[in-house]
DNA sequence: GTCTATAGGTGGATAGAC
DNA sequence: GTCTATCCACCTATAGAC
């Protein structure tokens, strides 16, 4: 009963800290205004994470892992291209659903304050970056992309995935409508893209 | 001469305030930390801006005028698609020379934080998204674009230029190398999806 | 595992001298 | 126009009781 409640707390540490971490962005976490939320006192984190650091590490590490099973998905689909067509739709629910996370790992300003290495952005971006080279590297093989840099096709479609997603996200791109109206904006906007690559 | 020290400061005082924004964000900008980057005490930067709201607003709207006067300068060129080229090179060439500014505009969490009524992004970016709705119906009257939703081709070619703009700026896309090897990628790019619109 | 008490730091903003 | 002195609020982190 005290280990089921001690998770608890654990798995409502992380979810305030993540709302917290999303507001005010990284410089302005705080430790207190997180304990504060779920209810305990700020020693009290003390027993669940070894400092404030290590606190916004785990917030941070939630959301890259919940990022790749969202990716893994795709691979359901049956054709290489309709494999990497999921891609971009699974990009867009996991942006979606899971606003919070996105901004977490795109849209934060983690790397410009230095956290590089105590935080896996990099590696994780980097892997998930050559599943989508693998992706396009597919569609060449099977010819329905014409041949080409496979990193730097895959670094285009990303960067137009990510624009659309983030300007999302941002509340630009407002006249789009609810999230089932941008959705359909934006598979025409990235079938219009990924149909440049055919032979 | 004191006339001069005074303008002499607000504007150090500027520039310190766009640094101090851009490393911790808007909930840990901190009036004390602007001052002691410019030598003089924190009063003395009530004698320039109002409060620390205010030293933040101004901050911001400095780099909206900037971005103002990059666009514009892609009216120069002859014909209504290399206009519309031209937009994406100085968006690129904005967000390349004044990261710092374009971080301000593009990707930062005013509005998440709710300054929405008090920095003019909405305003702003609203007024430039229509001049670029101009320079796309241009291209269509033109008949080197297909006819099609103004707006939403428009929407389309902001966010991929932003997403390789800002993906860019986020230290993602390592493998492309300098700014001048990325402009060659991001005119590649954007050259690519400008064409899928052509008849 | 959580609490109170506490130490030592940073911040915004004001009053009043010069 | 800038300074020092000051107030109050908030933060991280530790010590020690329960």
């Amino acid at each position: 009963m005290s280990a089921g409640d001690s998770t608890e707390t654990r798995a409502r540490l992380l979810e305030a800290g993540r709302a917290v971490y999303l507001e005010g962005g990284a410089a302005a976490f705080s430790l207190r205004e997180v304990a504060r939320r779920v209810g305990v006192s700020a020693p009290a984190v003390y027993r669940h994470f070894e400092n404030k650091e290590a606190l916004l590490a785990a917030v941070c590490e939630e959301g890259f892992r919940t990022f790749g099973t969202y990716l893994m998905r795709s691979l359901a689909a049956k054709t290489p291209l309709e494999r990497l067509r999921s891609c971009g739709t699974y990009y867009l629910r996991f942006a979606l659903e899971r606003p919070f996370d996105y901004r977490v790992i795109f849209m934060s300003e983690l790397i410009a304050l230095g956290f590089t290495e105590k935080i896996p952005s990099d590696h994780e971006s980097a892997s998930t970056f050559l599943f989508l080279v693998d992706r396009v590297r597919e569609c060449i093989a099977a010819k329905v992309f014409a041949p080409g840099d496979e990193m730097e096709i895959a670094a285009m479609i990303w960067a137009h995935v990510h624009g659309l997603a983030s300007l999302r996200l941002a509340g630009r791109l407002v006249p789009v409508g609810d999230d089932a109206a941008f959705a359909k904006f934006f598979e025409r906007s990235v079938d219009r893209f990924l149909t440049s690559f055919t032979p």
